[in-house]
RNA sequence: GGGGGUAUCGUCUAGCCUGGCCAAGGAUACCGCCCUCUCAAGGCGGAGACACGGGUUCAAAUCCCGUUACCCCUACCA
């Protein structure tokens, strides 16, 4: 790499809203990943200057998401670092002294209007049809007009003075230059009366005084860009580089909130993903690796990252691609941690009792195991698993339909009990073994004999390979629920039996035919 | 209202800078087939897009202009 600072730096800034969102995760990720990829340092810091929003909410959840998704930071609030503090409401000192030097340098000025004038002036503005500007009542006050202001106890705002005429180009890595006529800025307000920062001074102030390299944020901070600019020329500084990154949408286009339903970190993580899968799926989000790979470990995606690679284009976040990630992520991953992973849940449903022995904390694994490569999260993989653990309710609707109403089957499932009973070791082996022998004997198919066993054994028509399934229920629970099934067939089905002697196909609502 | 950004399959994207290799590639979702005791996984196939209109050029998804749509900013919110 050339023409870089010797030390990249790089920060996501979040505010205090109570959670971390997807679009969050993933600019917090790009970051992450630049300074990964470039060997530079990854900063938290806390942009928590608005009272109102502060107040109640916290960022304690968002460290956590970033945590738990691996995006750990080398600088930030609660690990500090040599910039602190990283919190913006424990840096007011510094915000009023920089405030204060471009007074004295005749680059701001405290104003005295209150906001109700100004919201007159603006309303009026809007009734006329004009764009309101602040019109700089303030700026050549006199000392003893400042004073008498002062005196009247009227609040003091600090304003910066705007730019005069030209424009402000903002040079951005994604985007190219981005210019902006100047007569679009007015005095804005730097400081509010009550001694806070406003927000495009803060983070001037801060990304400077913290050596932030390379700036990556959402492009909702494009517009904002050029007043920032304009802070680091009044202070004297150099800027930092701009990458303005795509917005993520909801699915309905709009703005990503919580009344989208998930888009909280800590939901999926409750619903069964995978962080390796939220950080491929987010990164997939407005960037790809050159090639046509998808499915990306960390790693990968710090060897492949660069800012050229990332689109202009805002992405609609779609759930269902993120689910089907973490299904190929669930694939990959370690056995052991993924049983790790659904153990307390297992618990949780009173699958697996908190205090198992390694007995049945193997049983539980190998369920596990048999059953990870057919679902898409860790919570189906409790839900497709749930029969091993704990006597189902209901027999599947269809699946009585078609594998129970047949002529016969109370009796092949009867026989099928009795080579159970029978088979020596009870292994996915050997029973498989016996169940073709007796499909050989009855002439029989193996599905005739195999669909109804399992919807017998589990209640359902899909899951692992039967014996499998056989083997990991234990010749104990077989033979309980093959008795179960040919009493159910027997009571709840007796029309079957009749059927079957008057030699009809009873009353299945036939198809249009094709 | 003003300023800014963006526009390729429903969705995520490759391609655009360095026009021709693009009768536009991959993925997801959907449909079908194969595999198979089922469901998945996997394999194969199908349907599906260059917002619109003008230019420039032998040639435009790619360059230029305009239109439209969407988003962002325009706060003593961040």
């Amino acid at each position: 790499m050339q023409g870089l600072p010797d030390q990249i730096r790089v920060r996501f800034a979040p505010s205090p809203t109570g959670y971390l969102h997807i679009g969050g995760a993933r600019t917090a990720l790009f970051n992450w990943l630049f300074a990964a990829r470039n060997g530079g340092v990854f900063v938290l810091r806390i942009e928590d200057t608005d009272a109102d929003r502060a107040r109640e909410e916290t960022v304690g959840p968002i460290l956590d998401s970033l945590r738990w998704l691996g995006l750990t930071w080398q600088e930030g609030p609660d690990v500090g670092g040599p910039y602190g503090p990283y919190v913006q409401s424990q840096r007011l000192d510094l915000y009023r002294r920089e405030a204060e030097r471009l007074i004295q340098e005749g680059k701001a000025y405290p104003c005295y209007c209150t906001v109700e004038e100004i919201e007159a002036a603006r309303e009026q503005a809007r009734r006329e049809g004009r764009t309101y500007r602040y019109p700089g009542t303030c700026r050549h006050l006199t000392e003893e007009e400042r004073r008498r202001l002062e005196a009247q106890g009227r609040p003091r705002a600090v304003r910066l003075v705007g730019p005069g005429p030209g424009e402000t180009v903002v040079p951005d890595l994604i985007h190219g230059e981005v210019r902006f006529p100047n007569d679009e800025f007015d005095d804005f307000v730097i400081m509010k009366s009550d001694g806070t920062p406003v927000y495009n001074f803060a983070v001037a102030v801060d990304d400077h005084h913290m050596g932030i390299t390379h700036v990556i944020r959402g492009e909702e901070h494009l517009s904002n860009t050029p007043r920032q600019l304009l802070v680091y020329r009044a202070l004297g500084y150099e800027p930092p580089a701009f990458a303005h990154v795509p917005m993520v949408l909801a699915p309905d286009r709009s703005k990503l909130s919580k009344r989208h339903g998930a888009v909280a970190v800590e939901e999926f993580r409750e619903k069964g993903f995978l962080p390796e899968a939220i950080l491929n799926y987010t990164a997939l989000l407005g960037w790809s690796p050159g090639d046509d790979r998808e499915v990306l470990t960390l790693e990968e995606m710090v060897e492949a990252f660069s800012l050229e690679r990332i689109s202009k284009t805002a992405a609609i976040y779609d759930v269902e691609k993120m689910t089907w990630l973490n299904g190929q992520h669930l694939r990959r991953a370690d056995l052991d941690r993924v049983f790790a992973l659904v153990r307390p849940r297992l618990e949780a449903r009173g699958f697996l009792p908190r205090d198992a022995g390694p007995e049945e904390l193997a049983h539980a694994r190998a369920v596990v195991a048999a059953v990870r490569d057919r679902v898409r999260t860790l919570e189906e993989i409790v839900d497709a698993s749930a029969y091993f653990f704990a006597d189902f309710e209901d027999y599947d609707p269809e699946g009585v339909r078609k594998r129970f109403e047949k002529p016969g089957v109370a009796e092949l499932l009867a026989e099928a009990r009795r080579r159970l009973e029978a088979v020596e070791p009870f292994t996915a082996e050997s029973t498989e073994h016996a169940f073709r022998a007796l499909c050989q004997e009855k002439g029989i198919s193996g599905g005739a004999l195999f669909h109804p066993v399992r919807l017998a054994l589990t209640g359902r028509t899909m899951g692992p390979g039967l014996f499998d399934v056989i083997a990991l229920l234990g010749r104990r629970r077989c033979l309980e629920r093959l008795d179960r099934a040919v009493r159910f067939i027997k009571e709840k089905l007796p029309h079957v039996q009749a059927a079957a002697a008057a030699g009809g196909d009873a009353g299945t609502e036939g198809g249009a035919g094709a």
